[in-house]
RNA sequence: CGGGGCGUAGCGCAGUUGGCUAGCGCGCUUGGUUCGGGACCAAGAGGUCGACAGUUCAAAUCUGUCCGCCCCGACCA
């Protein structure tokens, strides 16, 4: 490609609405342009990037016998009613009605469709096991689309979806797309970290995410500093509980009531009463399913609904609103406490078991109780691991000292089990005649997300290092001064040559100065840049620099393709 | 949805105590000189100052409403 002919619109300064470095890189070298918040064009660099990616995830999934289908993106909303995420996705599906004033949605992910689907064209066992995948538009309405291509409305997926006769099939299945996974994401160059993670709103058992660590992740995960272990700060379990002074165990003093008035965050109690917030249990009310649950944690621990969820065994958790719990309480947010509380189930963090003579709330406004005690001032009786793990804690496999680090999801996969193929209907029948339901996983990448997540964890002061897999072009002719006749000669030489070869090029024939093309080359950072200039040009010389470490070869303009071959290993 | 910030030429910005014909840098067009890390000279093109309403002799500038965008939080497959 000639950059003459092509839309490559680069950027000088940084545009003003970007803040994370993947985003003004994507922007400035030309690679997408914002529509609305939430959605991008990609322009042609940008799309080229797409279009390896997809061609990884392609051949990746091909190799582990998985099909690829293309699923429609409007659906009609019944079917989503059936599996209940109609009511469970409530505003992120972006609905509307057609001209028979037909409710569709828009498709913000495919279980229900795929599932559907499987279900009316598959019989008997022998049609198993399945793996189904595209790569496609979603639509989320996101209640805040940010950070460029990392959070949009509109993105593009590849969503896979095993069909298998029994849990030993599922387990095959998704070790299968794991590894897939693992290669694609190696062959993307992406420094990325399984990790255990929370199955939230899809369901099912354990789930994995891929990570990349950035300071941009909208994520935190937990890494052992010792060994392997890493997983979402959602699911880490906390075996022990940092702060906690061994020793002789505090005598216990009289409770006493003290006035508060309109102190209600444990960081106010707690400056208030010069008392650390380790010293403080908050005390926060939920609603699980339709029973109301109090969680007693310490106070400078963090709830861990993911946890409590899973204690409590329920589908839905939320919280309560502030009438509701004045009167359960008698008293505003902020001030609730266990003493007294009445027909509410106590459940509390492990943090507090052996707490001594602590501060919570009085169920009265503007009042908090000292030295409470459990047993003499409350009944608690359920103790489990319902808090988020902090840095202070210990490795949950190995016991060693632990990181928490940003990361951006760039895969995620899941054992759905029957969830999605009982309430489609998804069956068949097995070899002794009996019908079964059918045991699915499903597995999603981000496209978007890898491209910006690469950018995030490649890049120099100058622009985009792109690795030679996933580069918008592998190489690219930098003709300075193409307005000397030399210069033009060997540097169509050079083209043709190359072109004829079959290799990826882009050829920078644009009539300015040296500087632009050279800063635009980094800019864009196509990985191997061949320089023609003046001199070289008489002597039929070019030089070959690659984008990652600036190193240059120079050697005569007819051995070029010999000296690409080695760079580019095919 | 709560808190904060922003909206002036394609891009980045100044101007905002109301006052002349709305400016700067980059980019763009034409001509010329240059040509190895964002060249120089000359001449040009390009604007409903986010929108609407109000105050005023006079509004980019003051007031109100709305819209859009970004950040923090909430939320997150």
């Amino acid at each position: 490609m000639r950059w003459t002919q092509a839309l490559i619109p680069t950027l000088k300064e940084d545009p003003q609405d970007a803040e994370v470095i993947s985003h003004k890189l994507m922007v400035r070298a030309g690679l997408i342009r914002k529509l609305i918040s939430g959605a991008y064009s990609y322009l042609p660099l940008g799309f080229r990037v797409l279009q390896k990616v997809s061609n990884i995830i392609r051949e990746e999934m091909n190799a582990k016998g998985a099909q690829e289908v293309l699923l429609p993106a409007i659906h009609p909303s019944e079917i989503w009613m059936k599996t209940g995420r109609y009511d469970l996705l409530g505003p992120v599906l972006i609905k509307f009605k057609d001209r028979h004033d037909k409710e569709i949605v828009l498709g913000p992910t495919h279980e229900e469709i795929v599932t559907d689907l499987v279900a009316n064209n598959i019989k008997s066992y022998k049609d198993l096991p399945l793996i189904l995948y595209q790569i496609q538009t979603k639509f989320r309405d996101e209640p805040r689309p940010r950070f460029g291509v990392m959070r949009t409305a509109e993105f593009i997926m590849k969503d896979a979806y095993s069909f298998d006769r029994d849990i030993e099939g599922m387990e095959s299945s998704y070790k299968k797309m794991h590894d897939a996974y693992c290669k694609i994401f190696g062959r993307c160059n992406l420094p990325y970290i399984p990790v255990e993670a929370d199955p939230g709103i899809m369901g099912g058992g354990l789930s994995h995410e891929f990570m990349v660590l950035t300071e941009a992740g909208e994520d935190e995960i937990v890494i052992c500093q010792k060994c392997k272990y890493a997983a979402s700060t959602q699911v880490a379990a906390c075996h022990s509980c940092p702060g906690v002074k061994p020793g002789k165990a505090e005598k216990k003093l009289p409770i006493a009531e003290v006035e508060t008035p309109g102190i209600k965050t444990i960081d106010k109690v707690s400056e208030f009463l010069k008392i650390e917030p380790a010293k403080l249990v908050k005390t926060l009310l939920y609603m699980a399913d339709d029973k109301m649950v109090a969680l007693l944690i310490r106070g400078d621990f963090e709830a861990n609904e993911t946890k409590l969820k899973d204690y409590l065994k329920c589908s839905a958790l939320g919280f309560i609103d502030e009438s509701v719990i004045e009167k359960t309480t008698g008293a505003p947010i902020g001030f609730s406490g266990p003493v007294g509380l009445k027909d509410v189930r106590i459940v509390a963090d492990n943090s507090v078991k052996d707490m001594t003579n602590f501060v919570t709330g009085a169920n009265k406004k503007d009042a908090h109780l000292m030295n409470v005690n459990i047993d003499r001032d409350f009944e608690a009786k359920e103790f489990s691991d319902l808090r988020v793990i902090t840095k202070d804690d210990k490795c949950p496999a190995c016991g060693k000292a632990i990181d928490i680090k940003h990361a951006i999801e760039i895969g995620h996969m899941f054992k759905l089990g029957t969830k999605y193929s009982e309430a489609l209907g998804a069956r068949f029948l097995n070899h002794e005649g009996k019908t079964n339901t059918v045991i699915m996983g499903c597995y999603g990448i981000g496209v978007n997300r890898i491209i910006a997540s690469l950018i995030e964890t490649s890049n120099d002061k100058d622009g985009i290092i792109w690795p030679l897999s996933i580069a918008p072009y592998q190489i690219l002719i930098v003709a300075l001064n193409i307005a000397n006749k030399k210069v033009k000669e060997v540097s169509e030489e050079v083209y043709s040559q190359l072109k004829a070869g079959g290799y990826d090029i882009l050829y920078d024939d644009r009539d300015i100065s040296a500087g632009i093309k050279f800063k635009d080359a980094d800019l864009i950072g196509i990985p191997i840049q061949i320089v023609i200039g003046e001199k070289n040009a008489k002597k039929h010389i070019v030089e070959i620099k690659t984008r990652i470490d600036r190193k240059v070869v120079e050697v005569k303009s007819f051995d070029v393709e010999s000296r690409i071959k080695q760079l580019i290993p095919s």
